[in-house]
Parts: structure tokens; sequence; C-alpha cells
RNA sequence: GGGCCCGUAGCUUAGCUCGGUUGGAGCGCCCGGCUGAUAACCGGGAGGUCAUGAGUCCAAAUCUCAUCGGGCCCA
């Protein structure tokens, strides 16, 4: 018993659509089928970068989860083993922390150790699960397909343990090193300030600036006796640090005498600094002061120690003469340059400041005084002038770094610290870049190329509580030992807790033994930095190498990820990082990178805006699949904004017309009992069989036989429509592959099915009727498989009514489906179909030119083209005939037969010129042959005409419709109608008229589409008549069984046609 | 303060790599038309300092520089 087609439902809902679908999927697992389908395929390693969910997703975020879908599902349906297809959640770090401390009302360091680490990280792991619930609902929601059952989770010990592991391969090949770090340092709360904290609090303040004088140890010639060299600083509580003055190598000096010293400065600031008369002495070189010695800015203190430069000139590349005095004075410890530069000079590196901001006891005066305290500034500036050592105070403004929780200033300390000394892989790291296939490709010498040119060492130590622990123990005896799994711990340990998870504080409990010398370790006080946890996700989810060796291997480099532009120096950084420094290989082969979603103001989203989209709310009202198609049609890597508005264009333009077409389908597949061809679906090893027996697939992939010029045409368009998606997918733009299905829905609904509505309608061309059928069938197949990675809700539905439920043996799901292989196209028909559409258009023009409706029939089109466009049209006469509603089509190279050059004489040239001859010469003009005319004015620039010497200026030549015709002219196309109405043509426009209103009334009684009907009418003597002319065409296009002109029964329905007026009563036949 | 990206009609955007007639679309608006798949479609119209300003060039939306605005990253 053949299966039908069945009506659709005549009101679609999409969200409920949608959910049913979901439901499906779930019901028959769907997906585990589809990874279990390409188990033995081509690998296709995807990575999902690890977001927090502490958070709560807002629609923008969905657009990430719909772009990797779309790239899955493809691959899937390719043949590919998408693999590991898990989610992962990111677990550590700051951000959870403040959160707690925030719902706990904690506000330092020490109100955690308080509190208890314990308990503050129980609930730092309870609060990282918050919007989880969310995130998944939304992910599901969008269609996202990935394992979420068994994400990678940075916080679990597993994964912790990875990390461990390759944090012990750097230690040991000397890439993790102890060293110190400048970080912006709050002392109020005791802890470094990650970048995105501290560019929260930058303020603009007034701050006292000091010009100091340090005094030159020796005589350096050639600046003598009694010498000094001047440096500027805004910050004075710097000052004891000092041990260094860096010049610029290059920078020219000035010596300059006031009084009985003689002051060392940038030769370009001398006007700017020095006040009052002066003599310049001489000048100097940078290059050449380096290594003078000078005498401690204060008496009371000395931070020479041995084997370390203090109290010298030094270069340093930073130094400018924009501003102070072209010498900066350096202080190691307390500035991210004056720390390198010191490092590399090998300076004396003490602290004089200890770590809650006050003076240490290196500071005599001072000790124990908070060295931003307001108005010390100016104190210590008094001790220097009293002391002899300020040349001048001033004021400058400047941004500073506030602490975005308690406002005290920060400073720049450095910090016991951890670091991965990338910058001595830097060359390394550029060469993997290089085989990255960035997206786009900008960034990869761009934004990240620069990045890493001045790579710098990555400071992985965080002063903090909720992290990966870094396991790292020291003795009292200096041993320090780098653990690199649980099990070498537990050995250092005398065995570990059973369940044992490595977060602080437990793991800060253990008595681990030196090995070497028996004592009690310690363990490095620090966490690390979370983006460490998150950049090791391709080896730690899988517990590599402790577990899944073989399938990490298989698994890495990775082939693909993608993530918002915001992770280029975030994860995809640390992700690459990693993967050189442990492994010296890329980790990933392509990124594609993603700009953010704007709201309709084009603002960022974010809930503390308030102009965060929920997106279940958009979903519930206009679908999932919607929003999808919406996000692919703009390049990933443009900020979009987002907006219901915007979003339900796309569902107008594509989803909805898409639905059109197919329930036009199913409604007259239904009634005309259509069965589509019953071969089974092949699989790809069907397929594989087929072609090792020789039959290379040709009677699968080709068009259905079909003699009809629009299906081949459409089966060629569709060809080219799945070629240019997969070439989209493949390039990572899946804009192109977005706007290929854009221009073939409306190919296929607003050309093709406008134009072969009535060949299903056909009761006497069953052949074609049945070719028809195939096409449109096939079209739409193939189409619901092309879209399924786009649109996989709607692609699913289509895919259950036109397929599965039909045919014998089926996959299940669309998406356990091969991907549709491009047919073969005709590139000419394609063309020709592209020229015959443009005559349509300027058919349509002309016609608009005139006024004439589409509804009343003409006689000729003419078409006025090169023989070339005449062949290629010939084919489509009946197409453009039916389109445009005309009698013929007359293809002709000559625009004469239906335009003409008129040539008007121009009174004002020729009057001024033939004075009382004008008349004669108007008249000449007149009954000239205007062609001939026109053409010998453009050729010789006159023309003799009646004795008559004319130029270019007496005529005015134009081009114009001969009478009876109207033209117009699109892409190099004319196109003419003959405008003349005759009784025959008006009547049969009547007759139209006619049908349109009954058409109109059958709706409107909402009759079913073969419900048959009896029809009354009268409406004068022009409608009457042609009512009855063309009865037969009238009872054929409204099922009518009867067309009486007269009076029916009851009340009728009034219509104006035009002037006329018309009655009609309809009655409906039987039931 | 530095780096990168973006700025084209009221809105969404194509074109920019590699300069070349009047910068294309779609939505919205106005007028007209078509319609028993279509809240769809078709024709016409209004709507553009191609962010601004310089420069290179016979010629600039396109190349260069600067400025402004937005975004991201880094200080």
């Amino acid at each position: 018993m053949p299966k039908t087609f069945a009506e659709p439902p005549p009101k679609v809902s999409f969200p409920q659509l949608e959910r049913e679908i979901l439901e499906f999927w779930a019901r028959e697992g769907i997906f585990e089928k589809a990874r279990r389908r390409n188990a033995r395929g081509p690998r296709f390693v995807f990575l999902e970068g690890p977001p927090t969910a502490n958070g709560m997703p807002h629609i923008g975020h969905a657009r990430g989860r719909a772009a990797k879908d779309a790239f899955l599902r493809y691959r899937l349906m390719s043949g590919y083993y998408v693999t590991p297809y898990i989610a992962g959640w990111d677990c550590h770090g700051l951000p959870v922390e403040i959160e707690v401390e925030k719902a706990n009302n904690i506000a330092s360091k020490n109100d955690i150790a308080a509190f208890g680490v314990g308990k503050f990280n129980a609930l730092c792991k309870e609060s990282v699960f918050r919007y989880e619930a969310l995130w998944r609902q939304m992910s599901e929601r969008i269609g996202f397909w990935i394992d979420l059952d068994h994400a990678y989770v940075t916080l679990e010990p597993k994964y912790i343990e990875s990390v461990w592991w390759s944090l012990k391969q750097l230690y040991e090949s000397k890439m993790l090193e102890r060293g110190h770090y400048v970080v912006p340092y709050c002392t109020r709360c005791g802890t470094p300030l990650s970048s995105h904290e501290v560019a929260q609090g930058y303020e603009d303040v007034k701050e006292l600036s000091v010009t100091l004088k340090f005094r030159l140890a020796e005589p350096y010639a050639p600046v003598g006796a009694n010498g000094f060299i001047l440096a500027w600083t805004t910050t004075p509580w710097t000052l004891p640090g000092n041990v260094a003055l860096a010049v610029g190598e290059e920078i020219m000096y000035a010596i300059v005498q006031q009084g009985s010293e003689r002051y060392v400065l940038a030769n370009d600031l001398v006007e700017k600094v020095i006040v009052g008369d002066y003599d310049l002495v001489g000048t100097i070189k940078g290059k050449d002061m380096v290594g003078w010695k000078y005498e401690p800015l204060f008496d009371f203190m000395d931070l020479r120690e041995p084997g370390k430069r203090a109290y010298e000139v030094i270069a340093a590349d930073f130094v400018t003469t924009t501003e102070g005095t072209g010498v900066v004075h350096t202080a190691v410890m307390y500035g991210e340059d004056d720390y390198k530069v010191g490092m590399k000079a090998g300076l004396a590196a003490k602290h004089t400041v200890d770590t809650e901001g006050k003076f240490n006891d290196l500071v005599k005066p001072w000790v124990g005084r908070y060295v931003k305290e307001k108005g010390f500034d100016l104190e210590i500036a008094t001790w220097l002038y009293d002391n002899g050592r300020l040349y001048a105070k001033g004021s400058y403004t400047h941004t500073y770094p506030f602490c975005w929780r308690c406002d005290s200033p920060l400073l720049y300390y450095a910090l016991d610290s951890w670091f991965v000394r990338m910058s001595r892989i830097r060359d390394e790291m550029l060469a993997n870049n290089e085989q990255i296939n960035w997206v786009p490709g900008h960034l990869k010498r761009g934004r990240f190329g620069n990045f890493l040119e001045e790579l710098k060492d990555w400071a992985v130590s965080r002063n903090r509580f909720w992290g990966t622990p870094l396991p790292v123990w020291r003795c009292a005896q200096g041993h320090e030992i780098c653990v690199g799994s649980f099990e070498e711990l537990g050995k250092l340990c005398g065995g570990l807790p059973k369940g044992f998870d490595p977060h602080r504080p437990t793991v800060d409990e253990l008595k681990v033994k030196c090995p070497q010398c028996g004592e009690q370790m310690v363990r490095e006080p620090y966490v690390i930095d979370c983006w460490y946890d998150a950049g090791s996700a391709f080896f730690a989810q899988f517990h590599y190498p402790f577990e899944n060796r073989e399938e990490f291997e298989k698994s890495f480099p990775v082939d693909f990820i993608t993530e918002a532009i915001d992770q280029t120096r975030g994860w995809f950084y640390t992700l690459l990082a990693i993967g050189v420094s442990v492994f010296h290989k890329p980790t990933y082969r392509n990124v594609l990178t993603q700009e953010h979603v704007l709201d309709d103001q084009g603002q960022k989203m974010s809930k503390s805006r308030g102009n965060a989209i929920n997106p279940q709310e958009v979903f519930d009202s206009i679908g999932a699949d919607t929003v999808r198609l919406f996000y692919y049609s703009i390049p990933l890597w443009n900020s979009l904004r987002f907006s219901r508005e915007n979003a339900l264009e796309t569902y107008r333009r594509d989803i909805n017309t898409l639905w059109n077409v197919y329930s036009f389908f199913m409604n007259n597949a239904g009634i005309d009992g259509f069965e589509p061809p019953d071969a089974k679906e092949l699989t790809r090893l069907e397929l594989a069989a087929q072609k090792a027996r020789g039959m290379d697939g040709q009677d699968i992939q080709s068009p259905e036989q079909t003699l009809n010029e629009l299906d081949k045409w459409l089966l060629s368009r569709l060809s080219g429509t799945i070629q240019g998606i997969k070439d989209g997918i493949e390039a990572y733009e899946l804009h192109r592959s977005a706007g290929a299905i854009s221009d073939f829905i409306d190919d296929l609904s607003n050309w093709y099915l406008r134009r072969s509505r009535r060949r299903f309608w056909s009761e006497t061309d069953p052949e074609d009727k049945a070719q028809a059928y195939g096409a449109l069938y096939k079209a739409l197949t193939e189409l619901s498989k092309a879209m399924a990675p786009f649109t996989p809700f709607q692609s699913e539905y289509m895919y259950q009514n036109l397929v599965h439920k039909v045919k014998s043996v089926t996959p299940e799901s669309v998406h356990l489906c091969d991907y549709p292989v491009p047919g073969p196209r005709d590139e000419r028909l394609e063309k020709e179909m592209a020229l015959a559409i443009s005559v349509a258009v300027a058919g349509r023009n002309a016609r608009q030119k005139v006024n004439i409706k589409l509804r009343q029939p003409l006689q000729q089109v003419i078409v006025a083209c090169s023989a070339e466009d005449a062949a290629l049209l010939g084919r489509f006469a009946d197409i453009l005939k039916e389109e445009l509603n005309i009698k013929e089509l007359t293809l002709t190279s000559d625009p004469t037969v239906v335009s003409e050059t008129r040539a008007k004489p121009n009174f004002k040239s020729i009057g001024a010129k033939f004075k009382k001859d004008s008349k004669a010469v108007a008249d000449a003009i007149a009954g000239a042959d205007a062609t001939a005319l026109a053409s010998a004015l453009k050729a010789d620039g006159k023309a003799a005409l009646g004795g008559f010497d004319l130029s270019p200026d007496d005529v005015i030549i134009e081009s114009a419709d001969k009478a009876g015709y109207s033209g117009s002219e699109w892409k190099g196309l004319k196109v003419y109608v003959t405008t003349e109405i005759d009784e025959k043509l008006m009547y049969e426009g009547l007759s139209r008229e006619i049908v349109r209103r009954v058409q109109m009334m059958r709706k409107e009684m909402a009759l079913s589409y073969d419900r048959h009907v009896e029809i009354w009418l009268s409406g004068g003597d022009e409608l009457d008549k042609a009512a009855q002319t063309f009865a037969d065409y009238i009872r054929q296009e409204t099922l009518a069984d009867s067309i009486i002109v007269g009076k029916g029964e009851g009340d009728a329905k009034e219509w104006d046609v035009g002037d006329r007026k018309l009655s009609v009563w309809l009655r409906p036949v039987g039931q």
C-alpha cells in the first residue's frame, strides 16, 4: 500500500515544531547514533572552549553555540568521526572568588583565612555551576549537539592531575621558574589584580612631581666636579628604592652650569626643566655616560649588595625626551620596565616597601609609614630639599590605577611569582603559528602575530585560593620538587587520603617529606592562572597521560576551534602556549574568531547594562532555526546587532518561504497521490559498492529524467547551491553558505514554483505533472539535507514527512543521512534562465509604463537583443509568454522595428542662424529621414538638408517607442510590448477578472482546493459576453461545473471591475 | 598610552584583496500591479557628504596618512 504525503498543518508554529523535534532526537538517541555512525571515518577533532557557568547566558552566547553546531553537523553528515565532541566548563579563577566574597561579605584575604579556606572553596565550587542549567538549556534549545553529560570540568581531580603533569614537564625543561614579577598590587587586599580588574579602576589624578639631583661619585669628563644628573618622578615613595638612572644611548644630553653646580639632562629638555639663567657647558651622548656612578639619594640607606650593580647609569630603550629630564629614575622593584631593565643589567633588587605598602626597616626615618599616605609625597620632597637633593617640584596629572573593590591606589610591586618562560620560545611560537589557519586571516599576522612578536613570560602563579594548586614544594634546606601526578605526591607524603581532592586547603595539609633531606616540605602558596587550566583542555580532558594516551595522540593537534575575539590572547594563546611549550606542536589547525553580538543600539549585551536578551524567550517566539540562520547570514567575525525585527526578516525571507513551498508540495502531492521514487536511500557503503561495480552512482546523482527546462534549471541550481554551501562551510565562511541557501529558496519559490504552479494542477498532461513533482521532490529532499546543519529542526521536519514516513528504507533522521553530493550543472541553462528572468523584469516594467495591468493579455512581446542572446532566449518562449501574459514572443536584433529615431528642430539655434528661413528649415528637418540625419550629424558634425547646412546644435535627436509599443531596458536587453487591446484581448482580460473574483470568493468561503462549484453572474454587456466567450476557461480555473449568466439565488457578491459592476453568486457542489 | 578590527540609505548589508562608466541588494516607507502555496511576490519612486579631512593618481568607497566614533585586546 503506497504511503501518502500528509497535509501539513495550515498554520505552523516553529517553536512548537522544534520542541517536538528535540523530543524526537532525545527519545531516539539521534545524536548518539550520529556520533557512532562514523566511528571508523576520518577524524574531525573539535575542542570546545569552556565557558564559565557562573554568569547567565544571553542571546549573544547562542551565536557561538550555533556556529559550532553547523560545522559539526556538517562533518557528521559528511562521514567524519567528530571527536571528542564533549562540552567543557571553566571553573576556577578570581571572578568566581569575588562572587563568593560578595555573597558572604568578605573583603580581604585575611577575611577568607578567618572564614576558612575549605569553606570558602566549597562555596566557590557550588557557585561555578550556578547557571549551568541555563547554559545547558540554551545550548540544547538552539540545537547545539555536544555531549553535555561527559563534559570536561577543570576542577575535577583528574583534570588537575593532567595539568600538574604538564607543569612538571615545563619545570623539568626549566620553562617553569620562580622569579619576581611586577604586578599591579592592592596593599589593602593583599593581592595582585588581573589586568581586566585593573582596567576598571583607572582614574585621572593630580600628583606631586619632583626633579631630583643625583650627585655624581666622580668628576667624570666632560662634566667635571660638582656634577649632578637630573631625574624626574611622580612617585616619590619609590625613590628610596632607586638603584640606577636610565639614559637613552642615542639621546644627546646637555651639561649646564648654574651657580657652582653642573647638571646633566637631555638636550631637548633644557628649556623646559632648567629654571633661571644657565650656561651650556657641553654635550654628551647617553651611551658615553653608561657606567657612571652616583651617590645614593638618601644618606641613611644603601642598597648595594655583593655582585650586583647599584647607583649606576644604565642604558634603556624606553627612555624618551617627551617628559621629565630624559633620565629615568629606576627602582627595580616598583615598575615593570624598571624590573626588566634591572634584571638585564644585574642591578640590586631589594624591597624597600613591605606587602602592606609600608616602608620597611631599610628606610629608617619612615619605617612603618604607608607610602601612599596623604601628604607623604610632600614630606619626602621636603627631606630632599633640606638635603640639597631637590631641583624642582611641580604637579602632574596622569591616569593611575586604583583597586576597583576598595579604591586603594595600586602599587606596581615586584612579587615572588612563578613564570612560564614563554619569551624563550618566541620563535618556536611564531613558527607554529604559521601552521595555523586563522579566520579571518588578518589575525594571524595582526593582532595575534604582533602579540607573539613581543612575547612576554607568563606569570602563572596567583596568591589566591580557588584554583589548581601550584604543585611545587620546598623545604627549609632549599630543596624543591615539582610533583607531576597524584601517585608521586602519595609517595612523598606516605599515601593520599581516599577521594583526594587536590584543592586547597587539603593539599596543604599533606605532610610532604623532602626526598633529599627528609625535612618537612611546604607547598608554594599559589594557585595557577585559570587560563592555564583552560589552555590545558586539549590533553587534560583525556586525563592524559594517565589515561587515553592513544585517544589523545589521535586527537592532537585539534582540527578546529572557534570562540569570540577576546580569546585571541586568552584561550587561543594559552592553548598554543601549552601546546608548543609542552608538545612542540601547534595545538590547533583551524581557528575561527567571532565577534560579539550587540543589542539593537550597537551596545554590548550584558546583565549590568540590562540589555541582555533572554535566549529562551527568543527561541520560544521566533524559533531557533530562524535565530541560527540569521546568525549565519552575517560573517561571524563581524559584530552583529541583534533585534527581533532583523531576525524575523530571515524568517520571512527564508524559513517561511521554504515552508510555503514545502506545504504547497505536501498539499498537492497528497491530492494527486504522487508517490516518491521508492528506491531506498543508499548508505555510503552501498554507494561505494555500486561504484566498485562500475555503476558510479550516475543514476542516483543525476537529476530525475525530465523534459522540462524549468525542472532541469532547478536541479542545476540545486547542484550549484549544494556546492556553494559546502564551499562556504569548508572555508569557515558560513555567511556564504547562508547566502547560497537564501538565493536558492528565492529561485525555488519565486521563479520555479511560480512558473510551474499550473503544471501541478494540470488535468491534461500527466507526464509533465509527474516530472514537475519529481523535480520539486528532489529539490526539497536534497535541500532538507543540505540545510540540516543550518536549520536542523525544519530540515528534520521536512525530511521526516518527505522521506522517512513515505519511503521504505531510510535513515530515521536527516542528520543520519549523507550530506548531498552536488549533481551535474548546466551552466548554459542557468545563464539562459537568468536572461529570461531579465526579460520578464523588463517586460513587466514595459507594461507598467503604459499602465496595462498584468491580468490584461497583450498580443506581442518583442525583445531586441543580440543574435546570441536571442538564441539563448528561444528556449523559454512559453515561460515568458505566460509570465508576461502575452500571446507571441518575437526576438529581433533590429530595434527599429519597435523604436524610431526622431529629429526635432531646435528653434533656439535655428532661429538665430536662419532667421526668416527658419520655418523652411524646420519643415525640412521634420520631413527628413531622422535616422540618416542623426548618423550624418554624428559622423560629420554637419549635414546638408534642403539646401541648408545644419550643425548638431540645430537638431534635437530623440529615440522613442513607436506608436503602439511600450519598451523598457534591463541589463542591455530592450523589451517591448504591444499596447493595442482588441476586442478579443479585452474579453479575455475581463474573463480573467471574473476568475480572480471567483477565486477570492472560494478562498473567503474556505472551500477546499478540489471542491467544485456553480456560478451565476451578471455584469453588463461586456462582462457577460466575456463570461460566455471564455466559459470553458473560467470553469477550468475555478472548478465550476456550470457558469450561468443571470441571477442566482440569495445575495450576490458585488464587485467593481474597473468601471464595471459585477455580481457573482457562488454555490459549492456536493458534499 | 600601544596594537588590531569595524564605520556604505532609517535598519541589515554587497562591493575594498587587485582603483576604472551612473555604489548594488533586502527590510521599512510611498504609488501601482499580481495572487487558491506564500503575513509571500512583481514594477516604479523617494532615500547615500561611501564616518571626517588631507594625500597619491588621468581616475579613490577601494591605496596612504591623520582625525572622530564603536568594539576587542594589552598597558
